[in-house]
DNA sequence: GAGTTTGAAACT
DNA sequence: CAGTTTCAAACTC
């Protein structure tokens, strides 16, 4: 009664690890015979993909044959390196924290984070295989490539710790959410029991809240396993040794023409995000291989290999991403995880899934996807300012209007998983292939809420990640640090640029944009110098307005970039401990003459200027373009935009016809040198908004409204 | 580009 | 809180 294939699928699921090989098993062996197939390898994973009608392709794929091939795990010139110097370096901002952090956390924390983003990466992959001209039968044949959780060709740290328990895995079917609901008759569904729904909840919550990472598991019987990777720092301190030599090897067969074998299949599987960023760019043509037959036969052979992935999927999600930056001065912004909440349309089990998205990698995203510079204030405490999520819940269903699903996408979720993955990858070739990896692949998780909801029928590639990031609620109270430069311009993720980590660490200051005499970039953002503080006090201004530093920074040893985000927020905790408003915007103005905008901003806090009369840059007042004030202790101000004490607003200060004396003429020039500013800053606002507006993100918190 | 000046930030 | 030191930007040559 049974096919072959089914057999085959017991047979594996059966099975240990301390068992034969499957090859070896009477079962696959009489399988073997029965089908003119070839299998390639009798991977557990093509075993766990049952579709009676996947073509043969599934066993043939090269892809598995990639999988076994490890010529390019020769791992030496990676070596443990990254991680222990990343390590090292990380400790060594330490040393910049004298507030009550505990370094072990942290470090520990940012592990997490690294492992995370090899999870989330994976995804991606799967996202990516499915836009593969291809065919989705292959891709779905082989989950390995997915597949964080495989208890054999684990690719994730963490994962291959579980190894260290194969009984845990023997037997043993790991759960995804859609498994359950989506189960046909077709599908290995009819062999895996569904557990209940709340008993997925209460493990999954677990999942979301525990520091490990933990894997669901289902097992044969039907019953839910938890199961906490052990032992994850190992793990992870390998991994980014990995991310930089699959890179390199990406990179090295990117330039040899070959694309479609690249796919890593190994169990020290890299990133599958570089694989990701492989993909972007023949994306279009492989988007446009993407047809609803393509997609009805995901739908067809979705079957386990996607409830495999799809537990990872769901526990990658959770993790905090911080991909690690080959450049050292990542692309991306992230501060943290949004936990995002959302509901499966209505032909599914009403089963809401939480997935955590970092909203600032949303945003960046959505930035990114605007195709304009990415702007650079985290925003203090601006209006506009960003909330740093703080594992508040973002309810998507907030943002995205709940279209019903057409019944008949049974497998709405994770069918719309592939096919937005596919939207995302198109919408993503049109953009710069510049973009950093994580950055697109970050791009999935957004649209794939939307675009979820948007049903499969009207999915366009519209940019929904923008209204996403811009329907996010916004806190005056938080803040969370932003990239700093335009995607563009900053060293790209490809591949080619993808292994540059140290050298990055180790590059000189004329590797990288000659520092001119000015501290802005061309686009006006500021850049840094910092030499001795790390770029982890105020003394940088690109810490001091809460922004990374750009790679057009020359500072040295920076620690101010998103590979230490950790860092730069416990850091930016510490001071603020000290001075609350050390973040607050320095430039503040009143608000009942605001009319008159720039000669009414003041500095925040004043100047202490003893030498340079707030002539001179040195003065923070007149370097804001802003008038001293009462607040300033500064000696013999001259500030043209206004010196102390004697601020008047301009339409009360002089008239054609009060200029008779000395006092009167000063005050004239006084005012036209406001008038002057106002203009220039008039200018200054309005570019501001429309860089706001087109880039939704939060103004410069140099010039904000009082309280 | 090197050296100096300056004032904010950090420290004591 | 005041004095001192450190720091990086601004400035000068």
């Amino acid at each position: 009664m049974d096919s072959p294939e089914i057999r085959k699928i017991k047979a594996n699921t059966t099975s240990s690890s301390d068992s034969p090989p499957v090859q070896d098993s009477p079962v696959f062996s009489y399988i073997n015979n029965l089908s003119p197939i070839q299998p390639v390898k009798a991977s557990h994973l093509a075993q766990g993909f049952p579709g009676l009608n996947s073509p043969p392709l599934v066993f043939t794929s090269p892809r598995i044959n990639s999988h076994r091939d490890t010529s390019f795990l020769k791992r030496p010139q990676y070596q443990p390196l990254s991680s222990a110097e990343k390590r090292k370096t990380q400790d060594e901002a330490k040393k910049f924290l004298d507030g009550p952090v505990d370094p072990k956390i942290t470090q520990l924390h940012m592990r997490l984070i690294t492992d995370s983003q090899d999870c989330e990466t994976k995804i991606r992959v799967e996202s990516q295989q499915c836009s593969s001209s291809e065919g989705v039968d292959e891709y779905l044949a082989d989950p390995s490539e997915v597949d964080c959780v495989d208890s054999t060709q684990s690719a994730s740290p963490c994962l291959k710790q579980s190894n260290n328990v194969p009984e845990t895995f023997t037997g043993s079917k790991e759960t995804t959410l859609y498994d359950n609901k989506h189960n046909t008759g077709t599908d290995l569904g009819t062999e895996a029991k569904a557990p209940s729904e709340q008993a997925k909840e209460d493990l999954e919550g677990k999942q979301t809240f525990d520091a490990k990472p933990v894997k669901i598991i289902e097992q044969s019987d039907g019953e839910l396993q938890y199961d906490e990777c052990p032992n994850i720092e190992s793990g992870l301190s390998v991994n980014n040794a990995y991310k930089r030599e699959y890179r390199q090897h990406l990179h090295d067969q990117d330039r040899g023409g070959k694309h479609e074998d690249d796919c890593d299949h190994t169990p020290q599987s890299p990133p599958g995000r570089l694989q990701i960023v492989q993909v972007y760019e023949n994306s279009a043509e492989n988007v446009g291989a993407i047809s609803k037959g393509m997609i009805g036969n995901m739908i067809l052979h979705a079957p386990k290999a996607r409830s495999e992935q799809g537990g990872m999927h769901r526990r990658c999600l959770q993790f905090e991403e911080a991909p690690p930056c080959a450049t050292g001065k990542r692309d991306c912004s992230l501060s943290s995880i949004q936990e995002v909440n959302y509901s499966e349309p209505p032909s599914g089990t009403g089963e809401s899934k939480l997935v955590k998205l970092s909203y600032a990698d949303l945003k960046a995203t959505s930035k990114r996807q605007m195709g304009t510079p990415l702007p650079p204030r985290f925003g203090g405490n601006s209006p506009s300012t960003v909330p740093k999520p703080s594992g508040i819940g973002l309810h998507l269903n907030s943002i995205v209007n709940a279209a019903p699903l057409v019944r008949g996408t049974t497998r709405s979720i994770k069918l719309a998983d592939h096919y937005i993955g596919v939207q995302v990858m198109k919408s993503a070739s049109v953009m710069s292939s510049h973009l950093p990896d994580n950055v697109r692949c970050r791009s999935i998780s957004l649209n794939m809420v939307e675009k979820d909801s948007a049903g499969p029928e009207d999915r366009d590639e519209s940019e929904t990640s923008i209204a996403a990031s811009s329907a996010v609620p916004q806190s005056p109270h938080t803040v969370v640090f932003e990239r700093h430069v335009p995607t563009h311009e900053k060293r790209g993720f490809d591949a080619e640029n993808v292994d540059d980590y140290e050298e990055c660490k180790q590059s000189s200051p004329k590797k990288k944009r000659k520092k001119t005499s000015s501290t802005k970039d061309s686009d006006g953002t500021k850049r840094c110098n910092c030499k001795k503080t790390k770029c982890l006090k105020l003394y940088c201004d690109c810490f001091a307005a809460g922004v990374y530093c750009a790679e057009s920074c020359a500072c040295q040893g920076c620690f101010n970039i998103t590979d230490y985000e950790d860092t730069v927020l416990e850091t930016r905790q510490h001071i603020e401990s000290r001075n609350p408003l050390a973040f607050a915007p320095k430039i503040v103005q009143h608000e009942e003459e605001i009319q008159f905008t720039p000669s009414s901003a003041r500095h925040k806090r004043g100047c202490n200027c003893k030498k340079s009369m707030c002539l001179k840059k040195y003065c923070e007042c007149y370097q804001a373009n802003v008038g001293c004030s009462s607040g300033c202790r500064c000696d013999g101000c001259k500030n043209v935009y206004g010196r102390k004490g004697e601020y008047i607003p301009i339409e009360h200060g002089v008239g054609k016809d009060n200029v008779s004396d000395k006092a009167g003429k000063e005050r004239i020039e006084s005012t036209f040198d406001e008038k002057l500013e106002m203009v220039a800053t008039k200018k200054d606002i309005l570019s501001t908004e429309l860089y706001d507006s087109h880039n939704l993100t939060p103004l410069a918190p140099s010039f904000q409204c009082s309280e």
